[in-house]
DNA sequence: GAAGAACATTATTCAACGATAACATCATCA
DNA sequence: TGATGATGTTATCGTTGAATAATGTTCTTC
């Protein structure tokens, strides 16, 4: 996950990168505007804090020159001005989030962590729940209540597909996209048969079932 | 586009619907958490005004039961409480933007807008609604008031159909072709058929009818 | 009000889909 | 190089969904 900071204030801009960076993020600082937008338009980033008093090209004009291009990269503006004008102005012109200065961290973090959630559905959690199942990604342990379950590299990687759509239905041209790599039809079952294995080892011996068949359809867990 | 406020202090609730009205918005008003969940989940909006303090079902776990659900509907939360904690927990619960009481109407509308912006560029809607049913198409779950109804994959598709078009006639002729893929007459009653199906499990029970025959050109849901 | 058309309803039949298990292949590592 | 484990393949079987067709109902028209 990258993130660009637009900030001419040394002290804000680490402050702000050094949090960021230990939160797990990849975050790139420019300190005038003119360095922001260029960086915006040539990089890509997941989600962008640009100030609004900046050197060189304010923080409105690289806003509006931004969505001008289409570049739809979520933008939290971070201003000291507290004026509704101001607030509206920045919301109007493609910010998503106006936070004034001074800011908690903690608030920035979560504004972040929220763009980024709607953009690309969810976060990147280490660990995947569905009710009673749950599968760490790190450790590549997956657990049913207090039963470990051993699972082979290609049944983890389709509970993975699985639960990080839980709810969802998924196809199995989708399935076989995500967790096969395959961009056409193999002509086979794989995908039943491995589901079949995964069921076995996830489901068997419970009244309650998780992974559920929709004919014609797909498969979901829930 | 519509707007779910749920709100329970009468003044701000009427003077937000009101201003989003003249805004050109269509506005529909809960009073209370569990009726807000309950809107929110058998209609579809483009956007929600919650507050945290409710009756019956507070904000939070509004929220959450939403996100969980797989409702994504963007989330304004309106609050009282401005402590850095309680934005931060907004924003985590799945909130999109906290805005604090008192608050400036202009302020609210420029979110709103903003929130509705950047939902746009993306996919189509998810889910369809006519009156008390609703249609989830990523979980293909389909709800009559708060009864799941199940749907076998050609019912659903012909729903789905009806459900687009609703208030529209379509024709037999149509139906084929979009539900069947037939673009000849198969000579049978498959369309009559199944909406015989459909009509039993939608229909049946309820005083309010849904799915209307007119004789000699087609049927309508409404 | 009778006849016929348009539509509703239902049971039966059939085919497609998916579950499953046995088998084959492939890779890895001692 | 042979053993082991992981993965894909094939064949078979059961289930379920969907079309058909036969029958019943309602509406329309003369």
């Amino acid at each position: 996950m990258r993130i660009l900071i637009v900030e001419d204030d040394q002290k804000i801009a680490s402050f702000v990168k050094h949090g960021l960076r230990a939160a797990g993020f990849a975050v790139d600082h420019a300190d005038n505007g003119e360095d922001g937008l260029h960086l915006a338009m040539t990089e890509s980033y997941d989600t962008s804090v640009i100030d609004i008093m900046l050197p060189k090209l304010d923080g409105w004009s690289l806003i509006e020159t931004l969505r001008e291009k289409k570049i739809n990269t979520p933008v939290i503006i971070l201003s000291a001005k507290r004026s509704v004008d101001d607030r509206v102005k920045g919301l109007q012109t493609g910010g998503d989030y106006y936070l004034t200065k001074p800011f908690a961290f903690s608030e920035l973090l979560a504004c972040v962590q929220a763009l980024i959630r709607r953009a690309n559905g969810e976060s990147e959690p280490t660990r995947l729940t569905v009710g009673p199942l749950s599968m760490n990604l790190l450790t590549r342990e997956v657990f049913r209540a207090d039963r470990k379950i051993d699972l082979q590299p290609r049944e983890f990687a389709l509970l993975e597909y699985l639960i990080r759509n839980s709810g969802k239905v998924v196809s199995k041209t989708m399935i076989m996209e995500h967790v096969w790599d395959y961009n056409f039809d193999p002509q086979t079952n794989v995908v039943e048969a491995r589901m079949c294995r995964l069921r076995d080892k996830i489901d068997r011996g419970f009244t309650k079932k998780l992974i559920h068949t929709i004919r014609g359809v797909g498969y979901v867990i829930k």
